[in-house]
DNA sequence: GCCTTATTAGCATAATCTGCCAAAATCATA
DNA sequence: TATGATTTTGGCAGATTATGCTAATAAGGC
């Protein structure tokens, strides 16, 4: 791989879009100082190199009435290859569970969880994630408040 | 506040644009099932409502250097309002912690912490987490592996 | 210093957005 | 069930924005 180089600009047209996935490519272009035409080839390059993922809308959670974020420790009672797949395949199916993360140490794996309500989610619990072949121990943890929530990722270190 | 409504096409809309936040309003009118004109009423409505919050682009963080995801367990001295103010506004300070919730149990915060590396992890701590005031104890559990990320919420308690 | 290559700016065309108005649908009330 | 008021919709027109093309500029190698 090339590597393709990113540089200042890509990097500040990158944090630009983080910020404002919808910016008018005129508007996008005066803020990095490039004229449009190079800027939008810039952009789609940065979107077929796979870099730029994809656009998406974020939605207030409250507002759809999902209050409850749970964060849940899955432990297996192998760690097969197989199984973790399985697991994995399991949980990509669940719509409510929005984070999975493979983890070092005591747990398997950390889910985060989003539903309206605790019922909602001992429904969850009861229904899906217990019925989980090869789920040995389960360990959910509560958050009161969601302090943060970023989507963007700091770019400082690829300031060349 | 009249609450508004959300209905069925709102519903659609607001799954469609969390998956594309770039849509043009005609495919997305004609996903839903209505004209450019109505369509592009309603997204503006939930726009100003604040139901969407935003929109923005999602970048590949192995693509940018940033493979490592750290969850951070904090407990603070005390539970003084007044320290969970501070604590909250020196960690949104910092552009690696992604997410930051109050817990209930053990600990007082979980963080997720997004850095290049191991070296870059430990400069965190050792600059900033360390040096915030009331920090008593901090746990780190690192990711072998993000399994899922998602943004999109999942709307399906709306249906009416 | 010259030539090659890559990147840029500006313009013209095409696509898209968005406000306005009449028509249709919905709803409450009698 | 009929009626009228209110809300929502569809289609059109003007304005904005995106995007491909070409020439000019800048960067890099020899």
């Amino acid at each position: 791989m090339p590597k393709s180089q990113i540089d200042q600009i890509d990097r500040k047209i990158l944090t630009r879009l983080q910020k404002d996935g919808r910016i008018a490519n005129n508007d996008l272009a005066e803020a990095v100082g490039l004229s449009p035409s190079p800027c939008l080839r810039r952009v789609k390059a940065l979107e077929e190199s796979g870099l730029i993922r994809t656009y998406v809308a974020l939605v207030d959670p409250a507002m759809v009435e999902l209050p409850v974020n749970v964060f849940v420790s899955v432990t297996l009672e192998k760690q097969v290859e197989e199984r973790l797949d399985s697991f994995e395949a399991a949980i990509r199916q669940r719509p409510e569970v929005l984070e999975c993360y493979l983890m070092t140490g005591e747990a398997d794996y950390l889910l985060r969880v989003v539903v309206p309500d605790l019922a909602a989610y001992e429904q969850f619990l009861k229904t899906h994630l217990t019925r989980i072949a090869g789920v040995a121990s389960i360990k959910s943890s509560f958050a009161l408040k969601q302090v943060r929530y970023e989507t963007a990722l700091p770019l400082h270190h690829l300031a060349v």
